[in-house]
RNA sequence: GCGAGAGUGGCGGAAUUGGUAGACGCGCUGGACUUAGGAUCCAGUCCUGAAAGGGGUGGGGGUUCGAGUCCCCCCUUUCGCACCA
């Protein structure tokens, strides 16, 4: 399959490929300067890895996408910083461990090696030096020395709240890690607890997190969008309700203001602590206690299910509404969220749907409030669903008449001055639980003192290192609770007796920060070096797959901001630039994995086809963005590509070493020439366009139809023969590394293709001195005419006057007018 | 339900952002060279039509000299969130 016929040298890619990766590694190509010039420097990050052993499609199409950029970066003479490293810690390494009875750094060293050489067989252009492994302790210090800080600034905190449960990995989960309410990792149900845990004030940035975003015109609109979704943040009025016969007051948020004198009942979550302060009767607060017990046995999906019938108790309770005094009554309800808000809602059935269902069920009233129009009342009785929309307020007492944003404004200025509400603004983020019970982590480094309360691990006995274990086996509490050696410590502050934390932390806090380790990844006394800070960052491409949106992706946003604030870098957004690539499916659209069978293998291909003709492959199938449906048809083009054009170019080249800076005058050369000469800065361009916008497919097109045109026969001229040698070469160097180096020292470099300087276009000669001008007739292409380039209007018009294909509908017709774009089209408008 | 995208040949996809739709590649058809061809080369390949021409970018309207591209209404589809009051 691989024998190439034109070429009279096989394609001895294993050798080649062998012999490039060596020769790279041995004259560090790619070690990035400790201190680059800010403005000429470029940071190439890929998302790291989970060191699972493999390396599959998806992290061969990250990162070649990633090497294409930053090789293409080194061409283009900037400083490039193109890292690597390894997301260490987590739950499967304790699962091989007690599969397997090694240590889970054992197995994790061992999947890390794996991974690294077939990462280097990929030929990646990764600054290995730089490599970081989120557990190891020269690392981890650092992940604690960040909590520390964190913990300091009081963005770090202990409580006892309602957590998300995976019994089946035993551990906290944060609200990112639910999707659907399911373990995001292993698919369990997550079961709701009650319990003590570490969390980080991201709450605190909701706003910076969300109005940031509008900052960053290098990111994607869908990933900005659902960071804000997530962050959810919303604007309403907070209004109390005294609750009749008690002391007590019921605070409630609301977005919709304007309802407010539709209310007929009120909604408690039945987690709401307030819950716990009403009194009761007897008689109903068994009835409450029984709703809670089966509300908690309901899994999250069952009651976010939006089909599902709302139900609720009664309180025996009324509440009174400040507007217009009216007493409603105090329902239980687990429709309603108690996270979210005060846990309490006001129930405006005729405008919010939940609230309709609830009422017609229970047989509460409904009192309509907003009119779609002053001309179209609503009526009652004819309602199936509730109106949502905007419109103006009726049986508002003063506010009739009122609508949308003002109707809020006024409703909101009232209460505020009455003294009964205030404006509010609330999110749907919250903050982010860190505490995992599980051993494979980095310890929180907090000692817990019975006189001084929780105190961080003074920074000089960072870091605090993961104890040896008998068992990890999952109990639901963390395993180093039982190592009584590690546990036991004394306070800091006081000296006494003390315990540490025995939780450790969310693997998503090693990977908030670890693109600052690379700035100075050997760094002992600090976690980076401050100038390397403000030379490297922030990152200028940040290449990964969507699923990082709502997770990962805010995550390290919020420590960029926390750092900035604690002056350790100056800037406010980590990623200029991001980029999603899609997903490598099978050939008929299906997830690759391993239950299915239809897994892929990067490294079978590589091995049997060659890397640079699969990297090609996987460049040409489909723009970067978009998914990739892999068959093996989609190495045969550029196999013949690379077998019948691109490898035996060499042979065409005459040694002329042309300087590549020179431009041609188009008149000092003939047809041939000129015409394959334009071609070539055509290509340059376009090129170089795609390669920026990453439509590396489109790159590839553009050489093949250079290739495609140049027949070396027909050019008389040296000097231009080789320059579309070499250039083709340099073209499509970043996208097949190995094979590029070995044809540039084949036509006689000694140095890297890649300190070669990337080919500019001569700006003269992407036109040629013919050009084509297509001629319509209302809007109908009709002829094309070849003018000379730089004809002005009239000579064109003169031209298209002469096409017969043109006269046939153009005579005999009055003409209305012209249109011409110039260098391109003539648009002639008659009449009929 | 809410939100954000996407619909272009048999297939993957191009189209300088309002200016010659279908680049490049796969597949397919025919031919050349061959003992052979699953190699290579040449030609063809949106539909219709003998041709001239006509039609054509999910469907329907609109703006414009000109719309795949902009606007409005549908349809299909992918992804995200999912009782957030």
């Amino acid at each position: 399959m691989s024998t190439p016929t034109r070429s009279d040298r096989k394609y001895d890619f294993k050798h080649i490929e062998a012999k490039w990766q060596e020769r790279w590694e041995k004259e560090r190509l790619f070690h990035a300067p400790p201190l680059p010039q800010h403005d000429n420097k470029f940071y190439m990050l890929v998302m790291f890895a989970y060191p699972s052993g493999d390396i599959h499609m998806g992290h061969f199409r990250n990162y070649i996408i990633g090497d294409a950029v930053a090789r293409r970066q080194m061409m283009l003479g900037k400083a490039v910083l193109h890292p690597f490293g390894w997301d260490a810690f987590g739950l499967p390494a304790e699962r091989a461990a007690i599969q397997r009875n090694i240590h889970p750094s054992e197995w994790t060293d061992n999947n890390i090696e794996v991974s690294r050489s077939t990462l280097q067989k990929v030929g990646i252009s990764f600054d290995w030096s730089r490599e970081v492994i989120t557990c190891h302790p020269d690392y981890y210090k650092w992940t604690q020395w960040m909590f520390v800080q964190l913990f300091k600034h009081g963005k770090a905190f202990r409580k006892r709240g309602v957590i998300n449960w995976c019994p089946e990995d035993k551990t906290v989960l944060a609200n990112e890690q639910v999707k659907e309410g399911r373990c995001e990792r292993c698919g369990t149900l997550v079961e709701k607890k009650d319990q003590m845990g570490w969390y980080f004030r991201i709450t605190d940035y909701a706003d910076r997190l969300t109005d940031d975003l509008d900052s960053l015109p290098g990111w994607p609109e869908n990933v900005k969008t659902m960071q804000k979704e997530w962050i959810g943040r919303s604007y309403g009025l907070e209004v109390d309700f005294q609750i009749e016969g008690t002391g007590e007051k019921l605070a409630i948020f609301t977005t919709r203001p304007d309802t407010i004198f539709g209310v007929t009942f009120m909604a408690i979550s039945p987690e709401a602590e307030i819950l716990g302060k009403l009194p009761l009767t007897p008689e109903f607060a068994a009835k409450v206690r029984e709703y809670q017990k089966q509300a908690a046995g309901r899994s999250d999906i069952e009651r976010a299910a939006a089909t599902l019938e709302k139900d609720g108790v009664f309180t025996g309770r009324y509440a009174v509404n400040p507007f217009n005094g009216e007493r409603v009554q105090l329902w239980v309800a687990d429709y309603v969220l108690a996270g979210y808000g005060t846990g309490a809602v006001m129930a405006v059935p005729a405008h919010d749907s939940r609230d309709f269902a609830f009422a017609k069920r229970y047989g509460i009233p409904i009192k309509v409030v907003i009119h779609p129009d002053a001309n179209t009342p609503l009526d009652v009785n004819k309602m199936t669903e509730a109106f949502t929309d905007h419109g103006p307020m009726v049986n508002s007492g003063q506010f009739d008449g009122k609508a949308g944003e003002s109707a809020i404004d006024a409703v909101s200025s009232f209460a505020e001055s009455k003294g009964f509400g205030r404006r509010k603004v609330n999110f749907k983020l919250k903050d982010w639980s860190i505490s995992r019970q599980r051993y494979w982590g980095a310890p929180i480094p907090i000692i817990h003192c019975s006189n001084c309360g929780e105190q961080a691990v003074p920074e000089d006995q960072l870091p605090v290192l993961l104890p040896k274990v008998e068992n990890y086996m999952p109990k639901g509490r963390s395993p180093l609770a039982d190592v009584p050696e590690f546990l036991n410590t004394i306070c800091p502050k006081c000296g006494g007796p003390a315990e540490r934390d025995p939780d450790t932390m969310d693997t998503f806090v090693c990977s908030s920060w670890y693109f600052l380790r690379y700035l100075d990844a050997q760094n002992e006394s600090a976690p980076f070096d401050k100038e390397a800070g403000k030379r490297w960052m922030p990152i200028d491409l940040y290449v990964g797959g969507i699923t990082h949106a709502t997770g990962h992706l805010i995550y390290f946003r919020f420590f960029t901001k926390f750092l900035k604030d604690i002056g350790w870098i100056d800037f406010d957004e980590p990623a200029k630039k991001l980029f999603n690539h899609g997903m490598v499916m099978d050939a008929h659209g299906e997830v690759m994995s391993k239950s299915k069978g239809n897994v892929v293998s990067p490294i079978a291909l590589m091995e049997s086809r060659g890397t640079d003709i699969t990297r090609l492959a996987m460049f040409f199938t489909a723009p970067s963005e978009k998914e990739v449906l892999w068959s093996s048809d989609s190495l045969t083009g550029v196999e013949k590509f690379v077998l019948n054009r691109m490898y035996p170019i060499i042979k065409e080249y005459r040694g002329s070493r042309p300087d590549l800076k020179r431009y041609f005058k188009q008149a000092e050369l003939d047809e041939n020439e000129r015409s394959i000469y334009v071609k070539l800065n055509q290509t340059i361009k376009r090129v170089s366009e795609a390669y920026d916008r990453l439509q590396l497919n489109a790159a590839i097109a553009a050489v093949m139809e250079l290739t495609r045109d140049f027949d070396s026969a027909r050019i008389k001229d040296a000097g231009l023969n080789d320059q579309i040698v070499l250039k083709s070469i340099q073209m499509i160097a970043p996208m097949a590394p190995h094979l590029a180096e070995e044809l540039w020292e084949t036509a006689g470099f000694k140095e890297s293709i890649f300190k070669s300087d990337w080919p500019e276009f001569d700006p003269s000669a992407v036109i040629g001195d013919m050009i084509e001008i297509a001629v319509q007739v209302n809007g109908k292409l009709r002829d094309s005419i070849q003018v000379p380039a730089g004809s002005d209007q009239a000579s064109v018009e003169a031209a298209a006057a002469a096409s017969p294909k043109v006269q046939a509908f153009v005579t005999g017709k009055e003409i209305l007018k012209r249109v011409y774009v110039a260098g391109r089209l003539l648009n002639i408008v008659v009449k009929g």
